[in-house]
DNA sequence: CTAGTGTATATTGTATACAATTATCATTCA
DNA sequence: TGAATGATAATTGTATACAATATACACTAG
């Protein structure tokens, strides 16, 4: 076996992070260690801890002596994950505005411009792809580590409910990511904020309905 | 050895953490597994699930093939962790005047009574212990799971920091609470975000100074 | 005397083995 | 027939042992 210096575990939890957020292993689909120990060539001992990482960031349910499962977010946590998502999604906003960083803005606006063909097209893997980065790179505009990494899992938990709406909802996501940077650029804190929060919740309508 | 439901790993965490939280062991101060394996009489594996747990939580931080330490908050850190965590205990108290529990405000208001008995009387431990517990009530109160589950660990990390001014800011600290609970009580949402988005600045700045 | 190198030691990463618990399912008794 | 029961299998929890890596420090070369 070769060795790398990112631990096994490590590896083996993004590989599980990224077989779940593409919906390869759907909500419910148990996790038994031994079964993915053999699958991925590695010894148990990796995969506990990977499943340990993912039942951090509320990817994977883990019962005691009763193993893990990919997480099954009900409708009641989901509206509970958008409240919060979208509160956050708006402070940072706020900040991004605030703090004014024109190299991120850049990337940003290169984004948006593939964001919108992608649209155009259609392309359902391009679009999840660039609206991750589009948030990250929002998220990292605001300078707030700790909410950059809170965001992060919440938009992870979020992408599991909402993925069934990526491409019927694409032209108002990407028209709302174009006003929500304007306001940014102009440094309006407020308006920024005020229309990342309410991208968040639209988002969320599509998908569950207004609560 | 005895077993017992809650597996090792979870007690081990549980253990730590209050050793971490109660400053017994401060931050930068290392913990070596096999160590803490003999003073805690049990294997590395549970060790080791802990010490997972808490670098999730973010009180410990653990870099590959170099061990774990009591995780070190920086000046910057912790003014990321008070911007977040003012606005979401915000976001909290808005949702605890929302919903209007009977039951939990009874108890938010006896564990009131006994905090200002406290910060009369200095009892660091008592006001450490009731601190903790309306915060938790209050964002029992607020009917958010995931809220409820973000806020907790983000003031475990905060109370790392804060921990040298509870004695200082003690009467500040319960003549606000009244407060934000009064409006609880009244139903006024903004007045209750307002106000623990400010308690929470406050006791920042009696640390971190104005930011 | 300092920089660099190599070896010893401490520590973490992983594998294997076994113990304890939970789930499954056939069987028995009412 | 259906619920209770017990044996068996599947699975997780923990311990021990070993491999890989990082750190510390003495030693050599310049």
């Amino acid at each position: 076996m070769k060795l790398e210096h990112p631990s096994l575990g490590q590896r083996v939890a993004e590989e599980l992070r990224r077989s779940i957020l593409t919906n390869r292993r759907k909500p419910g689909d148990r996790l038994v260690e031994e079964q993915l120990s053999e699958e991925l060539g590695v010894s148990r001992i990796p995969i506990r801890e990977a499943l340990r990482v993912l039942a951090a960031e509320g990817l994977v349910d883990v019962q005691p002596r009763r193993g893990a499962s990919v997480a099954d977010i009900s409708p009641e946590v989901a509206r509970d994950l958008v409240e919060v998502r979208a509160t956050l999604e708006g402070l940072n906003a706020r900040l991004a505005a605030r703090h004014h960083q024109p190299e991120i803005v850049a990337e940003l606006r290169e984004v948006l411009t593939a964001g919108n063909r992608a649209a155009r097209s259609g392309n359902v893997d391009d679009l999840v792809r660039l609206n991750g980065e589009f948030h990250d790179k929002l998220a990292e505009a605001g300078r707030n580590t700790i909410l950059w990494d809170i965001m992060r899992v919440l938009r992870e938990r979020t992408s599991l409910v909402f993925a069934v709406n990526t491409a019927r909802r694409a032209r108002e996501d990407w028209s709302e990511h174009s006003e929500i940077l304007a306001a940014v650029i102009a440094g309006d804190e407020e308006r920024a904020a005020v229309l990342a929060t309410r991208h968040v919740h639209r988002a969320a309508e599509a998908t569950l309905g207004k609560g």
